[in-house]
DNA sequence: GGAATATTTCGAGATGTGTCGAAATAAGAC
DNA sequence: GTCTTATTTCGACACATCTCGAAATATTCC
């Protein structure tokens, strides 16, 4: 994890539309949630929300699969854990005991 | 912690520049490290520099305190705790172990 | 193949960001 | 008070982001 893979997963993530989708995706949990339930949840347009969707996706934060017509969005919980441990590891190493014990 | 503030956090957080003076000013310590030390250190024009540490004293990560003609930038230690704090809780709690013993 | 549903891509406008150099301000030293 | 150093503010430019509606695509069902 690099600062600059770290910086452009935070920038997905500090966008208060994009914050809420990927809240959304955490908290559906492995089963994932669909696009259009994404939008009523939201509540913005679809093409707004692919937009969101495609940002987060491109830094491996969400994954999508197509299931018939509908595709279902999941969060990409280790990414998350890498980005969480990078923050940790390089900013808050006292105050938070994240991947301390197994660090390389 | 509401997702606006959160989002806001890591919108600062989110663009190399500021990650990197952000590393910096936490590296640094208890200590801190004066504006022209930071610039130094990234290479980035004074204006510049400032600009960003603005963005990142708006969000409170980031304090500033006087000692004649420059001004120490430090790390706010317990702002971020609390974004880490919020991540862990909403997106990664059976991944990360934060704020779970303790939490109110 | 044609209709129906789900989602994306396109085009566009308003707004925000990142960067710089030059000028202005702040604090202390002489 | 003037000079020096440290830092910010101003003005400006190029570029990216966020948002939308309309049109296009993908997948299935009949």
């Amino acid at each position: 994890m690099n600062v600059e893979t770290a910086a452009k997963q935070l920038e997905a993530l500090g966008n208060p539309t994009r914050l809420r989708v990927y809240r959304a995706l955490v908290r559906a949990g492995e089963e994932g949630l669909p696009v259009g339930h994404l939008q009523d949840k939201i509540g913005i347009a679809a093409s707004t929300l692919s937009h969101h969707l495609h940002r987060l996706i491109a830094t491996a934060l969400v994954t999508q699969e197509r299931q018939a017509t509908t595709l279902i969005c999941r969060a990409n919980y280790p990414v998350m854990h890498g980005l969480l441990g990078f923050l940790a590891d390089e900013c808050c190493v006292d105050a938070v005991s994240i991947k301390r014990d197994n660090a390389a």
